[in-house]
DNA sequence: TGTAATTACGGGATACGTAAAGATG
DNA sequence: CATCTTTACGTATCCCGTAATTACA
């Protein structure tokens, strides 16, 4: 009997804690995830999840033989990758996420540089702006901008994210553009609200305002889909505009005033065993983004 | 896909050195060894046996991977062994071999007690005299009479065999009974050619004699019917004959000058890892034969 | 030339996905 | 009642054992 497709799906579970959202991560169905678990446990001769609809919790030996099928899977890694033709190589598929547009503009155009150096290597990108459900995602990989607070996670710094104050050129054709942060009171202000400080924008070298606006989106795309409809005037990462700013259709605003940049992290679950291709994508990444001027830069 | 099974049979191959013995050992066919070894090489993108008719051969990879694949399999039967209804529990197929006689008389009726005691653990025993083969044949354990000099085992001492010298008494019937061991060179010995000493018999406070006759052999069980059919006299463990002896079949000669007692050891494959059920069975014997006056106390 | 590993092939077990049923909050 | 797990069932796949083939000493 095969035991390691049930333990590695085990493991999942308990990490994801849903059947459901394994079979996704597994590209299979639920019925599957299931029957593995049983005969995982039928071999075991004991139980170790009890299911209801809404939760799944560890039985005691549930959470024992969870450390130690975690223990069996990075020593078969760790055989896997002694010898043969991924010798120290990564392999498999990286789970990989990132926000929408920071993933469209930078991660998207990098992909092929990774795939083809690492060749067994396939690779499954989430673009979305959600924190929260990495781990129940089976999320391999994160790329994210903004303080990481979770404690589940492992945070890498691997670069700066500097921001700026932009409009659209129509939308200034139609106010006087801000002079100073305060002056951002009378103006439309398109406010992205997955940052915790919601309505209140931060500059340097001036107080923090109070901003108002009548749209408002908790996807970044949204929010630079807004500015160029000329909604009116955000605080976006300089990359999202480099292009249109190059081009005029987008003008930035508060030179003098602009916002703290924010650390861009490569965050991932926390465990004792890192896998080869998610050690390969940081250093990949970080590399890749440390060469860009665009990021951290002031060429916007 | 199954990888356990073929890093199972690998690891077996191995240590027995030919596909043919690994799918006896396995209960299998030859064919389907051989299927599992392509099977992982496929799998890990490499080669691990370089096979000749007449010898297989480690490749680096295949020593690399041997190792690793150890280590997996014990952390594997670590976890097994941590929950359910096996939890430290001995349990699976424990191969045992015996030497033929001693086998017979003194393991077989000691099995029942052992399969009672470990339900989980099922007994394949090999009767055999010889030394030779144990890490081919896949055996987990042996009992062996003698002393233990192959470094690749480990021998753990459970007890003295008291050896005897004994004829029928058909036998004596026709010749006078020794009345030292010097007496003997005029009698037919049979001798057991397993022992290293050989034809030269050794007493305790007697010279040794080199005896002669025509009837030897390695098989400890044909020596025993030699004495019985009076073919001569023979150096023997005193268990051999115990019921014999007791109805006065044959008899014990030369009690003053009884031979050095052997030591009976079990002995194992040394490796990290020593199974429950090899534990098991080796503190099984040393009670039960510590028990048995039969074979060390002079009950004979 | 004999022994041992590989390849070919047919039958049977196993595992999957779809769909329906059951359970739980 | 909506959602998640379990069970049922038909199908496809994989794996095994037998038999024939190849390779090596």
């Amino acid at each position: 009997m095969d035991l390691l497709s049930p333990m590695q799906t085990f493991v999942r579970v308990v990490e994801a804690g849903s059947f459901t959202a394994v079979a996704s991560q597994l590209n299979t169905t639920q019925p599957t995830v299931s029957r593995q678990i049983v005969t995982l446990e039928d071999h075991l001769g004991t139980r170790l999840l009890t299911r209801t609809t809404r939760a799944l919790t560890l039985t005691d030996d549930g959470r024992s033989f969870y450390e130690h099928a975690v223990r069996v899977l990075e020593t078969l890694a760790e055989a896997e990758n002694a010898v043969g033709r991924r010798r120290g190589k990564p392999s498999g598929q990286l789970r990989l996420a990132a926000p929408v547009v920071f993933g469209r503009l930078h991660v998207m155009p990098r992909l092929a540089g990774f795939l083809a150096r690492y060749p067994d290597v396939s690779i499954d990108l989430t673009m979305t702006d959600s924190f929260t459900d990495m781990v129940e995602q089976g999320i391999d990989l994160a790329i994210r901008i903004g303080e990481i607070t979770d404690p589940g996670l492992i945070a890498r710094k691997i670069g700066l994210v500097r921001r700026v104050t932009v409009a659209s050129a129509a939308y200034l054709d139609q106010c006087p553009a801000p002079a100073t942060p305060a002056d951002l009171q009378g103006h439309e202000c398109i406010v992205y609200t997955r940052l915790a400080t919601g309505n209140r924008w931060f500059f340097q070298g001036a107080p923090s305002v109070e901003v108002t606006g009548r749209f408002r989106a908790d996807n970044s795309e949204a929010v630079r889909a807004g500015v160029l409809c000329g909604l009116g005037i955000a605080v976006i990462p300089a990359f999202a505009f480099a292009g249109e700013v190059a081009s005029g259709a987008v003008r930035v605003l508060l030179r003098d005033y602009e916002p703290q940049p924010l650390p861009m992290n490569a965050v991932y679950p926390s465990r004792r065993f890192v896998s080869l291709k998610v050690r390969a994508m940081i250093d990949y990444l970080t590399h890749e983004f440390a060469l860009d001027p665009r990021l951290s830069d002031h060429a916007v």
